[in-house]
RNA sequence: GGGCGAAUGGCGGAACUGGUAGACGCGUUGGACUCAAAAUCCAAUAGUAGCAAUACUGUGAGAGUUCGAUUCUCUCUUUGCCCA
């Protein structure tokens, strides 16, 4: 009799959880004798319990980090916390709390949540950045990147929220307006300190291509923020009232400059001084600074411009002067401020033109176009020859035209070669409470100071109140105010982006309980780079490409580092959907209050009820269509949701999630404990017979051979596969007679190849088995893939016609002679003439004949 | 508008460097067990024709390269993401 005692996971779960959690087997150290390998994910925002996205996030990092410890490599594995944001102190406000009180309790829920889910993470290198432990480190490297000149501070605009006084984030203004005052967002000049992030352009872009295990989609994504840019600086003559003789343009067509009809350039325009007095000027300024500051809302806007009495000069031909305009789309941060208008060339320079009865001059002509040739209703941006442009013309463009004309300009002293970068310096400053305090502050003159190193940690003080407008720091006075040489200063109020704290987090898990400084030499020198990070695709731009700043930047003028990227290997996994659902008045449904009766959607407990179905989008509150990852593991078991959340998608797609798929994936466990059951007697039962079958042998190694490919190449989905394949053929196979020591010995390697998917389950069984030491990841015997009999594929005139089943190594003629006498190909070869044969050894053999 | 990707059964998806298209799962259908249902087990499942053996069609559309194309090249359509 078979014992059918059912898989109970949540005594298994538990029971594993704890053991690991005694025996410390994931926690790491240096180890020099053996290779290491840090597998990091994105560490949460503890917002208040874990969500979908965060399973599949942790699973697949999981899935790795057992994999390459079973490997042999020393594995770091650790976890940590992205504790300073927005969030909490809005929760706090809202609830009358402690937003350190509110971040902690949710830490605590979402790290038992995360344990819960069996996840292999080192916990004692566990960190928090809004702990003083560890902001401390970081600002000591805002007093380093002062000192390197990598810090500054400058004025610039902000999305300032006039009702509730303070700064707005791009995604925090919703159609022009303040999210949460509703009030019209206004474009401010603020104070605010900066990263000389554009001091790396060059590299950040360049180092891209050593980046050979990231996705190339991010790279291009970076590559496109950091807009390389080629082109020429071009100094341009002014004629007018004002003592203005030059205005400098920065271009990337100067091959266009026969097209001249204008010269625009920004509001904020050095030359805008003389026109402070001017209320028409006034006037338009505050037009424009009712349009965002985000580039697309300046793209999507409306082009306008305020017409000055100056005249510019085309340096190439003098005889040609053009109005100069301010115009609201050009962006002092970009090149000079300054550019000059070709609206036959430029789409944006086109409407500007029409819209101001501008001459519009065609300067290039597509290819299949004659001289004659004229732009009429948009610019023309593609490529061509040049015309109407004396000297320059016939070139081609782009490529031909460009550097000529460049060349043409350094002679005659008009222009200089130049590459710009619409990457911009990263502003940090926020006007926020719950953030790392920066480590300045003011004299009375307003000059500034930085806080002496010996003073750090400049605390976030505690128990303030938040229902003041603006930055609650700001009424804070008796922190606000300190002693520095026995002299008053102001503090800084302002906090960091939390993108900071984010961005050298990697190299704090190194070296978590160092107290001196952020990192420790000899840590990161074993433990850096991150061999493989793993995170949303949404990161692409800001996170990584600050996290790879803020190394370059530490690594600046010090040689304590060995590498300069910190990502290796980036894996951006695709986010978990679901169906959405709305009532009849368009009220978003939870799917747990809805059912599927008679093939409609209902309400739950009323069947009159209409439900509408929308499509199936990223799990997200507002839409409420999220299945809550503590329900599920408490009902079907964390090796069933890892199981589950790794099969029905590649990881780095998105993935639907189905309740069926869900209980299926329980169901198999049940199944496979069956199975592990059916094991266990036969090997209690059997002797080892002399029988010989080696079919189980030669399935297990092909599937070590799958599975350790698929796992290289985070084919995860295929994993799964993989399991549900194996099941299927040992479920079989086991009703042959087996020795039991061939059983055992495969059915261990299968076991450990089920580990890094469902760790909890093979571990048991390993454990029932006797077989608890010395796992390790089986290695493929290549002499045993190789089949003695191998299915050839009979083409005739290049069409399958039968498979024939035959020893390895058949000789050609000797494959034909049984395709000749084959049952079912034997009548297309009758009395034909063989053409040619085409065959490939041990593959296939492919018959030409006349037809 | 520009850049990058994707398109395979009813659905999610497999397919090593061009060489058996549809692994695996879901769903569906039929059967077993049951008074019945659920659960479980067995079988079938790309389409068309056929009792069947088998044949023809088939990886978004069209062309090309090749003995052979889901895979490589070109054009187009749809769609996703990023940038504008």
């Amino acid at each position: 009799m078979i014992s059918t005692n059912r898989y109970n996971f949540k005594t298994v779960e538990e029971k594993w959880q704890n053991k690991w959690q005694k025996s410390k087997v994931f926690s790491s150290k240096i180890d020099k004798s053996k290779q290491k390998f840090y597998c990091l994910e994105m560490f949460p925002y503890p917002s208040g319990k874990i969500h979908m996205g965060h399973v599949r996030n942790y699973t697949i990092g999981d899935v790795l980090s057992r994999y390459k410890s079973l490997v042999g490599f020393n594995v770091l594995h650790p976890m940590g916390w992205d504790a300073f944001g927005m969030p909490a102190e809005n929760a706090a406000r809202e609830n009358n709390l402690d937003p350190k009180a509110w971040t902690n309790k949710n830490i605590s829920t979402m790290k038992k949540q995360l344990k819960r889910l069996g996840l292999s993470i080192d916990w004692e290198r566990e960190i928090s950045t809004c702990s003083e432990d560890y902001y401390k480190h970081q600002q000591l490297f805002f007093l380093e990147l002062y000192e390197k000149g990598l810090v500054y501070r400058k004025e610039n605009y902000v999305n300032w929220d006039p009702v509730d006084q303070t700064v707005l984030a791009n995604e925090q203004v919703i159609d022009g307006k303040g999210w949460r005052s509703g009030a019209v967002v206004e474009r401010k000049k603020l104070n605010q300190w900066f990263f000389k992030i554009s001091k790396f352009s060059d590299e950040l872009q360049s180092d891209l291509d050593k980046l050979k295990e990231w996705p190339n989609k991010v790279k291009v994504m970076q590559k496109n923020w950091i807009g390389k840019s080629f082109g020429c600086e071009i100094g341009f003559q002014i004629e007018g009232e004002l003592p203005v003789e030059e205005i400098k343009c920065f271009t990337t067509r100067p091959d266009t400059l026969f097209g001249f009809s204008f010269l625009a350039v920004s509001i904020d325009h050095e030359i805008s001084k003389y026109y402070s007095e001017n209320e028409e000027f006034q006037k338009f300024k505050k037009e424009c600074s009712k349009t965002g500051t985000t580039e697309e809302a300046i793209a999507i806007g409306e082009k306008i411009g305020f017409k000055t009495d100056l005249m510019a000069i085309n340096p190439l031909d003098n005889s040609q002067k053009v109005p100069v305009f301010f115009a609201n789309f050009v962006l002092m941060d970009y090149g000079f401020g300054a550019v000059f208008g070709c609206p036959a060339h430029d789409q944006r320079d086109f409407d500007f033109a029409k819209k101001y009865k501008l001459e519009i001059k065609t300067v290039v002509r597509p290819l299949e176009e004659n001289k004659d040739y004229e732009v009429k209703n948009e610019a023309y941006t593609g490529t061509g020859v040049i015309i109407n442009s004396k000297y320059l013309n016939d070139l081609k463009v782009p490529d031909e035209s460009i550097l000529k004309t460049i060349d043409i300009l350094e002679e005659k002293k008009i222009g200089k070669k130049q590459i710009n970068f619409r990457l911009k310096d990263w502003g940090v400053s926020r006007q926020r409470y719950w953030g790392c305090p920066i480590p300045m502050a003011y004299d009375e003159n307003g000059d500034v100071i930085a806080i002496p190193k010996k003073d750090l940690p400049v605390k976030l003080p505690e128990n303030i109140d938040l229902m003041t407008k603006g930055n609650p720091l700001d009424s804070v006075n008796d922190w606000k105010y300190v002693q520095i040489n026995g002299k008053k200063y102001k503090r800084e109020t302002d906090t960091l982006d939390t993108f900071v704290c984010s961005s050298w987090y990697y190299l704090r898990f190194c070296s978590p309980n160092e107290k001196s400084y952020g990192f420790k030499k000899e840590d990161i020198n074993y433990w850096m780079p991150v061999d493989q990070y793993i995170g949303g695709v949404e990161h692409a731009i800001l996170h990584l490409l600050y996290s790879r700043f803020f190394m370059k930047a530490l690594r600046y003028k010090n040689n304590d580092f060995k590498f300069n990227e910190p990502f290796h290997g980036l894996f951006t996994q695709g986010m978990v959907c679901h169906e959405t659902y709305k009532d009849e008045n368009d009220n978003w449904l939870s799917p747990e209050d809805v059912e599927f009766i008679e093939n409609k959607f209902k309400k739950k407990d009323s069947p009159k009820s209409i439900v509408k179905v929308g499509p199936s989008e990223s799990m997200s509150k507002s839409k409420k269509n999220v299945i809550d990852p503590e329900n599920i593991i408490k009902n079907y078991g964390a090796d069933a949701v890892r199981l589950f959340i790794l099969s029905d998608s590649p990881p780095e797609k998105d993935v639907q999630w189905s309740d069926q798929g869900m209980i299926a994936s329980y169901k198999f466990l049940q199944k496979l404990w069956i199975l592990h059951n059916k094991i266990k007697d036969k090997l209690k039962n059997n002797k080892d017979t002399n029988n010989k079958n080696d079919n189980l042998e030669k399935f297990t190694n092909q599937m070590i051979y799958k599975i350790t490919n698929n796992l290289e190449n985070f084919n995860y989905n295929v994993i799964v596969a993989n399991i549900y394949e194996t099941y299927n053929f040992l479920n079989k196979e086991i009703e042959q007679e087996i020795s039991s020591s061939v059983l055992k010995k495969n059915y261990i390697k299968i076991l450990i190849l089920f580990t890094p998917t469902i760790p909890h389950f093979t571990s048991e069984c390993l454990e029932e088995l006797d077989n608890l030491d010395d796992i390790y990841w089986p290695e493929t015997n290549k002499e045993l893939l190789v089949e003695e009999k191998i299915d050839y594929i009979i083409q005739i005139n290049g069409k399958k016609r039968a498979i024939l089943n035959e020893n390895r190594d058949i000789d050609k003629e000797s494959l034909l002679a049984k395709v000749k006498s084959n049952r079912i190909t034997e009548k297309y070869l009758k009395d034909q003439n063989i053409n040619k044969i085409v065959y490939v050894k041990n593959r296939l053999i492919n018959i030409l004949i006349n037809e």
